[in-house]
DNA sequence: TCCTGTATGTTTAGATCTAAACGTAGACCC
DNA sequence: GGGTCTACGTTTAGATCTAAACATACAGGA
């Protein structure tokens, strides 16, 4: 059988968390734990899912988000790689690594940007559409089951909850 | 310069996610995008900035997981490599590899269980309690730092919807 | 006692990422 | 024209993870 952890929301209560630490390091500030744990164990337990829905469809997340973030560029589908980068969220290195698995395996190609002749435009292959085009609805049918719980109104809530938090986290984190 | 995405919350709105898919593939189920989304650009963002300040401070974040796991443990401090499976919530095999470097850099000791033959009891040695007691502070207080703007309240609001969230996934996940 | 199944750890292959070092290509300025 | 700076990509080293294959150690029943 799967190796896998056996709870994956992790069985701790995040209170029980900020609780130890109080007793192991007295006077250490916890008042983060309680937004920051469960956000944390719920983003594993979603990339979790996530991936096991993809291998179950036949493909990886990482190439996944390479080909939708072309798609949903819009026509023609094209983006150089520092686009790539900026929109997958991940460094220039890693997009040219995704790029070059995702050549290999033909499912996108590489040209010279018609814009800049530093600069190399991407665009999926048929095939790079065809697995968009096979996957995307699944996988996003069986993510509004992972919230079907919430509601409209506390998923609009934890949504923009998030978005301040971003905010935040974006405002203490620069300047550092 | 150190390479890196330029813009760690994603400049592209979720809402403007949705509506791409519902251009590319019309009628898609587009209405988790508004909590996947910043959900996972919110924990991206916090573990970029857990990485980077554990840099400063010497150690990775695999490595002070494993020795804060313990150590929250309370006295004696020891677990074995199922426990901290389950607690890391990572698979088993990870373990045994963070258990592996962090035995060959001085910081934790093996030894065979007491309770049972098969199992292995993980420990600390002096050195990484040092490791926790010097850097868990410093990092406690620079996450307090990053969830700054938001009251207690909409702390406590976040945390829950969380929660419920994470309920709603292992509802949905584990029949599937 | 022996067999079988389950629990516990380790190892390995392959994918992935970051960080940093490179290598060019344009741009700006003198 | 030449020098310098910045932007864009690629490559590489090293860390990390999952999944799957192994290797034991127990436990329970015949």
């Amino acid at each position: 059988m799967t190796e896998y952890p056996l709870d994956g929301t992790g069985s701790v209560p995040a209170a029980d968390i900020a609780t130890a630490w109080d007793r192991e390091l007295p006077g250490v500030a916890t008042s983060s734990i309680g937004v920051i744990t469960p956000l944390w164990r719920v983003a594993k337990a979603l990339a979790d899912e996530r991936r096991r829905t993809l291998h179950r469809l036949g493909v990886d997340p990482a190439t996944l988000d390479l080909l939708s973030t072309l798609r949903r560029a819009g026509e023609p589908w094209t983006l150089t790689t520092r686009e790539l980068a900026e929109r997958c969220l991940v460094t220039a290195g890693a997009i040219s690594q995704r790029v070059a698995r995702a050549e290999r395996d033909g499912l996108v190609t590489r040209t010279p940007s018609p814009v800049s002749r530093r600069a190399v435009a991407v665009t999926p292959t048929d095939r790079g559409h065809e697995v968009v085009e096979r996957t995307v609805r699944g996988l996003l049918a069986h993510e509004e089951a992972l919230v079907a719980d919430l509601t409209a109104g506390e998923r609009r809530a934890l949504g923009d909850l998030l978005e301040r938090l971003a905010g935040s986290v974006r405002n203490a984190g620069e300047p550092g």
